[in-house]
DNA sequence: GTGAAAGCGCTAACAC
DNA sequence: GTGTTAGCGCTTTCAC
């Protein structure tokens, strides 16, 4: 390990030796707890200040908190992640809490390795976005750490709490404006039934979206759902077997936009028009959408906001609420031009 | 503070306890130390197991290593970033060492915060992509820990290491691919000079750029570098001003693939074909440049390998190694449709 | 309102 | 090879 100045540090001791008061003064006053005089808290702020004193987190974190919060991400490749991160900003801001996050890369076993070594670590608290975890496993993890999830619908979890869009009702959106729109045969690509569970958001967007077409009519066979089986590599091919079946669809919905950036790919590369012969949705209203290349439809969750309510759950949480509260959003679809077959304004150059 | 288990926490003691060894004991067997039989790392392992032990990371961190190492990078949004984790987490496959991640959000105080919050929770290095401190502060840093910095250019650097690709090589591969594609004005979009310093990888691409347009003749007025002085958000209005210009260009050269994706995206609301009335080249070959609605030509800097030696380098000076290495890796052109003007192929659909 | 002192769970001397 | 023990920098009783 590489050699680290023992005698400088400034330690607690320091700050009391130099402030004339005990260590104890001066925990407290870094804690802002109770039982301090104005003087003495002058005394020591300036101490602290003049030998610029930063505490020790590792420390502090044998015996209290640590003032730090993880992210456990399911992936960095995400373009929609960034919004909820903005609102987890927001949330923090002003408070004295640090996120760190973690990179799950879309496995359980690597998020649980994460979850651990945070623990371990000694976080006060964790936002799992996108996880891959059963809830179950979930209630395990909250025994040991106050949590709140994003994008994993549990709405009778007593010991955590959830942030989230109505993703059902997204679901459905997307199937109204694709028949508003005048297309006849809709589709969707979904994530592969390997990571699936009852809980994941790609789910109940399924389920919005079929039963948007159930109602209008729509019979079994000609609601159809297609899953990437082999992840985001996959999609390419997905899309090409959808293309060349008997009965082609007119528009594919893509579950998130990171996959419907590539159903739009895909589909130009196979040489059809955008939204003439193929109508494009995606899901999350991801930055990428409003590039003119790719103008593509999607349904914006206002994940700035989670951001934000999951920051403020999981602050009461660690402050010591025990209700469990699940915060949930309605979803709004902003139209662009891969979705205009109707008025047949084509995109792009 | 949520309540804790205290009473089950299964710490060395408990370990010990069960094994029927010391304390100090498990230790070593916890840090791979030398003096211990086989017999004993047998009984200690199987105990550890048994209890499904996890040291306490802060414990760990107030006498030795926490076998955490940091990452701090720029933001969340660059596409370029998750190849470099993608090759960090190469690096790091099969050590004890776990990456948890700060975001600075372009700001070198926000940077200096996350810095600080992490050296006080004992991380045992840190690696920095594409950071925007000065050099000197680095210097300071690195007293404090071992780092190593990616997209920033030090050579001269003792006290830290340094990953990169030639970004002033890369420039001039820009310059040189546009004039054989027969594009006549060149123009290059950069960051914008309030955050640039000398080290800055994008002010050795300007370079490159410029020098090469010299050696092949181009007068200084004749060298366009525009900045985009208020960040991402300000790149369309610089596009736009630059279409505008009496010499308007026929080639612009995006300093980064997230500068250039917006790049396609004005040219394009503006009205212009891309590659036959605007070439467009960015720079890293991220993910985004193989869309089919993109097609952007790019410059590889094989972000995953940079990765991966700034993990050896980071886990070399954790190590004990004191003498500086800097890793330079020669990036790579790959051509795709936004710059074909020659060939005329046009792209997307 | 303030301070002394006992840990928190580990690591690293050092003694055996 | 193995065990004992003194801390690491804080927080938190509990006296005063």
């Amino acid at each position: 390990m590489a050699p680290r100045k023992k005698s400088e540090r400034v330690t607690i001791r320091t700050v009391a030796e130099d402030a004339g008061v005990s260590v104890a003064a001066v925990s407290k006053v870094l804690r802002d707890a109770y039982g301090v005089s104005d003087a003495m808290r002058l005394k020591v702020r300036q101490s602290m200040d003049k030998l610029s004193y930063r505490p020790h987190s590792a420390a502090r974190g044998m015996r209290g908190q640590t003032y730090t919060v993880g992210v456990l991400m399911a992936d960095m490749k995400n373009p929609f992640f960034p919004d909820l991160i903005d609102g987890i900003d927001d949330g923090l801001a002003g408070t004295q809490y640090l996120p760190l996050f973690g990179v799950g890369r879309g496995s359980s076993s690597v998020e649980r390795a994460i979850v651990h070594a945070m623990v371990d670590r000694q976080i006060d608290g964790l936002i799992m976005i996108g996880q891959r975890m059963a809830t179950v496993d979930l209630e395990g993890i909250a025994s040991e750490v106050p949590i709140v999830v994003i994008g994993h619908h549990a709405p009778d979890a007593q010991s955590f709490d959830s942030a989230n869009n109505d993703d059902v009702r997204g679901g459905a959106i997307v199937a109204e404006h694709m028949l508003a729109q005048g297309y006849r045969r809709p589709a969707m690509i979904t994530l592969g039934r390997n990571d699936l569970m009852s809980a994941d958001v790609s789910q109940k967007r399924e389920r919005g979206f079929a039963d948007a077409l159930r109602s209008a009519g729509f019979a079994e066979h000609d609601i159809r759902i297609a899953s990437a089986d082999d992840g985001l590599d996959d999609v390419t091919a997905t899309v090409r077997a959808l293309l060349e079946s008997p009965q082609r669809p007119d528009a594919i919905f893509g579950w998130a936009d990171y996959y419907a950036l590539e159903v739009l790919s895909a589909v130009r590369a196979l040489g059809f028009r955008v939204p003439d012969d193929m109508g494009i949705i995606g899901y999350d209203n991801s930055a990428p959408c409003a590039f003119t290349q790719n103008n593509l439809t999607s349904v914006d969750q206002f994940g700035r906001e989670i951001g934000r309510q999951a920051t403020r759950l999981l602050i009461e949480r660690i402050k010591g609420r025990t209700q469990a509260e699940h915060f949930v959003v309605t979803p709004r679809l902003v139209a662009r031009g891969s979705s205009m077959a109707v008025t047949g304004a084509d995109q792009g150059a």
